[in-house]
DNA sequence: TTGTATTCCTATAGGAATAGTAGGAATTTC
DNA sequence: GAAATTCCTACTATTCCTATAGGAATACAA
């Protein structure tokens, strides 16, 4: 897995808006300054999740983005795959085509060890959902506020 | 994960060792040729292996490389970590440091769930051993002399 | 209807990582 | 001594990542 910052910023932004979920939109702004993430850097993450159909956005003032889907139903893979590409089963160009069968054998190995690997991350991202992670993270604030109180 | 070029170029060469495990040293140059892996390239990997402590080497003439263990005992994650570096458990780089409380709570949702994947990976790499890898490659390189016999 | 907030589009730039090349020194065998 | 081989160090081209920037399009609100 590449698993980059970009992806984070997505994760982040999309559990805020699962926070925020039913109401108004929310302003990539907004989302940017409660997670100290680079504003403008934000806009085109939140532009490639509108593209791969997870969020909606309303232009103009009071505009902003907002889920498609109720949180349950959008797992980590979702978002992952739209910011970080699709989850490659192998190391990017091995140089496969060109070499004889027997070559091709020996490469075989490594495709089915790669392919393994690919399902298992496969498997935790699609387990996770936005709605854990909303719940989560609104737990570990609960905690939070008691941790003030005392 | 990474999964670098480079760290299925080790894997590869690990594996031809492997095949010729209790014999003499193989030649990185032979290695190079049998798998199509740029030798002067496969030069710097195998010193990699060998830094990690996974081959030995025979410097001048009939050298060569052998590894250092039995097949049995090399894990897939022992080469790619000696390969693309330790496993990381966290896009390189969130400035978790500059930010308070708040918002380090805010990062724990996220890196609770990439310490899920990285267990994952580790776990399907460090199941597969290079004598898995070098038996399966045997059997497939088998078949394709049946295959020739019809 | 005018101003303002916001998303949208496109370009660019610095820095790191990846994949590879190159020259030659050191060592061992024959 | 010659040849083969690893070892060490540096360099390079390309791509990817993480932004930053300017301004166009759109929608609300007064």
């Amino acid at each position: 897995m590449k698993l980059t910052l970009k992806a984070s910023y997505g994760v982040m932004a999309a559990v805020d808006l699962a926070l925020h979920n039913g109401t108004a939109p929310v302003q990539a702004k907004a989302i940017a300054k409660r997670h100290a993430i680079p504003a403008r850097f934000l806009e085109q993450v939140l532009t490639a999740l509108k593209k791969a159909g997870l969020v909606d956005s309303q232009r103009g003032a009071q505009g902003g983005y907002l889920l498609t889907k109720r949180p349950a139903d959008v797992s980590l893979a979702d978002i992952v795959e739209a910011l970080d590409g699709p989850i490659p089963s192998f190391p990017k160009q091995w140089p496969v085509s060109r070499l004889g069968p027997q070559k091709r054998r020996r490469e075989s190995v490594l495709a089915n060890v790669w392919e393994r690997l690919r399902q298992a991350e496969l498997s935790v991202l699609s387990t996770v959902t936005l709605k854990e992670l909303a719940e989560r993270h609104e737990r570990l604030e609960q905690e939070q506020v008691l941790m003030y109180h005392i």
